[in-house]
DNA sequence: TTGCGACATGAATAAAATTCAAAACTTACT
DNA sequence: AGTAAGTTTTGAATTTTATTCATGTCGCAA
């Protein structure tokens, strides 16, 4: 099947440049006998002699230089790819599809994925939206590479970097009437219309940490989209929200709603990224979880550094 | 050295196209075991996995991607310098690098070039100027592939075509005393001045077949580069020349000179193709030589066929 | 659980590439 | 011509590598 090996294309190239067996033998590493034998093998599996050796330098045959043409047209392109493998290899390139539980992290990570990229422009990125159901067994699997998410389950094989903490907290309307109270209970939201992204209700800190474990439903869940049209509809008193205190910055900026902590402490999420622990040590994946954080504190107010939970 | 092969090559692209190991196998003609051994070998080397196996089908890492992307610059480049050999093999192509002892055959060999490049569009077609002193020893180590002569030596490893015959006519002055001889004899060229192209006189007809065998030597011999201006010289009185009987068809229609014959019989040489014996069957090289009959025999006058001598 | 399909593994085997040692040519020089 | 130096060829021995065979393991679905 297969004739022409890589090896021989080096023979020749190395026979063109010394003009001798002898001396091209050297040059990869062979005795001048085993070229020989090798070149007599592939010109029987070729049918046609490809140099002519009773002459100094060697001349080779047209069947002798288009192979040296393909010589010119592969070798080159064998070497490239090793060199990106050996990238690979060092971790210093890889690939990062990433899925997101945190809907508005987008906000965060967009930008983060814009800085990375210009430091480590072969590293393929990419953002998938076909995980959002399952998430983790895809990245087991290799699907995806890295998951932004805020409950690190134990999960063999994952590793959990922190990105930050940040205060869940409940918006109000300014004339609502938890604006008089210093901080909101679970039962507060009993009659409550509350304004959510469609998402599943685990992926939502108001129900996950806060309204789930107390055993309250509020009165209505009503969804949207966008934050600004959630924080609309909050801020014209047809419900209330839970949203990331630096989500909200801006709105209470502008005075359009008012803010308060989920029970007295407040409820303050970890964002961790969740990589695979085969690429938890590569150098790119490392290189892009520093970048992430470096923009959110640049960027995000009133969040927090993290430690690992 | 050399990591990767062309075999791990084709495994990756079988592997991407039926999407397990045991379907890739069966399309490279091995084991589903020996395509283990080797990703796994050729992993261990690369320093990093190539693919994700517990899916279906496999996923590729980047570095497998890589190696797949290579594959497809590489193998199908493969293929076509396979299937160029295949033809070099098989004598449908080629190289032919000529050389004429017969200086005033470019006449007719040029035309022949340019009618054989039509068909034959991707052999290799050269005229050699480097060898005019020893074309046999050049043609027997390869730096030719074909030599036109008129003395078929009997070396060994050398093949000679009869091509055409002709006949190597003197041609004289209209008003030259020769013009009352039916023919000419040595003797008659004694005090003559000829006219030759500037080259040895063995390869000059009049000299090897007529002078030299009879030891006549002319009163003087005078040298033009161009038949053209030779046969001004003789059409001017200036000396005699010896052509063959096709080149100087045109001024004997033109009625510049007159022409005898050398001898009674007059002389007759035949011009062979010369090939080295390993391309005398190949098909691209009969091809050749019979063009070159053909182009002769429809543009040149006063030539006969030839047998081989 | 069990069974099935797919991949991995280790030892055995087959195949190959390479080396060694010697011979056959080539070339240049005397 | 004869010889010496350098180069390629050759055949057999050897080493290395690729492949197979026979199991073993793993994940998944019934």
């Amino acid at each position: 099947m297969s004739q022409i090996e890589i090896r021989h294309l080096r023979t020749l190239v190395a026979l063109r440049e010394t003009g001798s067996l002898v001396e091209a033998s050297e040059r990869v590493f062979l005795t001048q006998s085993a070229l020989s034998h090798q070149i007599k093998e592939l010109e029987g599996r070729l049918g046609c002699s490809l140099f002519l050796r009773k002459t100094r330098p060697v001349r080779f045959t047209s069947a002798g230089n288009r192979l040296l043409e393909l010589a010119d047209e592969v070798l080159p392109r064998l070497h490239n790819a090793e060199l990106d493998l050996d990238r690979f290899a060092g971790g210093q390139s890889g690939r990062i599809i990433m899925a997101i539980e945190c809907h508005s992290c987008f906000e965060w990570l967009l930008p983060a994925i814009d800085a990375y990229r210009n430091e480590w422009s072969d590293v393929e990125l990419d953002i998938s939206s076909g995980f959002h159901f399952a998430p983790f067994p895809a990245l087991a699997r290799g699907d995806l590479d890295l998951v932004i998410t805020a409950d690190p389950l134990d999960e063999p094989g994952i590793t959990y970097f922190p990105i930050f903490s940040y205060e869940a907290q409940l918006a109000v309307a300014k004339k609502h009437p938890l604006v008089d109270k210093p901080w909101v209970e679970p039962k507060d939201l009993a009659d409550e219309v509350v304004i959510t992204y469609p998402v599943d209700r685990e992926r939502l800190d108001l129900f996950s940490g806060f309204l789930e474990p107390a055993g309250v439903e509020p009165a209505r869940v009503r969804h949207a989209e966008l934050t600004t049209m959630i924080v609309q509809l909050v801020a014209s008193g047809r419900g209330v929200t839970c949203l990331p205190n630096w989500a909200l910055h801006e709105y209470l900026q502008n005075d359009y709603v008012v803010v308060r902590s989920l029970g007295e402490e407040g409820i303050w999420p970890t964002l961790y990224a969740a990589v695979r622990k085969d690429q938890a040590d590569a150098p790119f994946m490392n290189a892009f979880i520093e970048v992430a954080k470096q923009v959110c504190f640049a960027n995000l107010r009133g969040i927090v550094t993290a430690e690992l939970g």
